[in-house]
DNA sequence: TCTAACATGTGTTTTTTACACTTAGAGAGC
DNA sequence: GCTCTCTAAGTGTAAAAAACACATGTTAGA
């Protein structure tokens, strides 16, 4: 998923990588629903979910804190474990229930796709 | 879908819709391979594969253009059928295969999507 | 001591989407 | 003829999302 957009021209063919938008929120979510952690820690377990090799660490760093000023998530600082300072997250009611619609969402969108699906491939006997 | 972004507050709750990135783009390719069609045409009957209300219009005549411009797509303007006049579309070989790129894609999206659905399941479950 | 992995960030650009307009043809009803 | 609505195709610009590119400090190991 080299460039990181959807879709790109490479050697003659197509690479496309069809995401949710803003998937690595209800992402984060789910991955705080099951227990708390840091941000490092999760931009290295959020691939299992995205597909992607990796998530644009900046973003999200800055993901979290604004789900942090929205109430969606609590953290702080883990002075007890070794290493670099860590900020541990964990999700709130609010955001479980954020997350709960979100799935819904989701599955409304897996929907659509094995729709558009099904109808490309009733194209295809056809033709 | 008021507001048009993935998630909002509304009321006391949640609003989300989870949209593919740039979705319109398969859309508009997988209706053109039905059969070719003028972009108002195309703005009535794309939101029974996107699942909103309506789509931008303006966003969709520059996608359109966009398109065209890469060969995705070819247009000529329909001057024997009556009322203003049309941009008659139809899909190009280049763009059946980018089409044929999306749908590997979507699958790959839904698959992803499930298997969300299916972690979140079971989380549901221990509590 | 130097490097690599851990850990958290900021700054800025590009891409995508949303929102707000403009122009023009043609028919329907007054 | 005049206005209104629906059809049809756009432009301009703002806001949101994502990508890209750095910066900084800690600790463990070669």
């Amino acid at each position: 998923m080299r460039g990181h957009r959807s879709r790109h021209h490479h050697g003659g063919h197509w690479r496309v990588f069809a995401r949710v938008e803003r998937f690595t929120e209800p992402a984060l979510l789910l991955l705080l629903r099951e227990r708390p952690a840091h941000g490092y820690d999760l931009l290295e377990r959020l691939p299992e979910l995205t597909g992607e090799q990796r998530v644009e660490m900046g973003n999200l760093y800055r993901l979290l804190r604004a789900l942090e000023e929205e109430g969606l998530v609590s953290s702080a600082w883990d002075d007890a474990s070794p290493g670099p300072a860590k900020r541990r997250y964990a999700i709130t009611p609010a955001g479980a229930q954020l997350l709960e619609h979100w799935v819904e969402a989701l599955r409304g969108s897996q929907e659509r796709t094995s729709r558009f699906v099904d109808r490309y491939e009733r194209g295809e006997e056809v033709n």
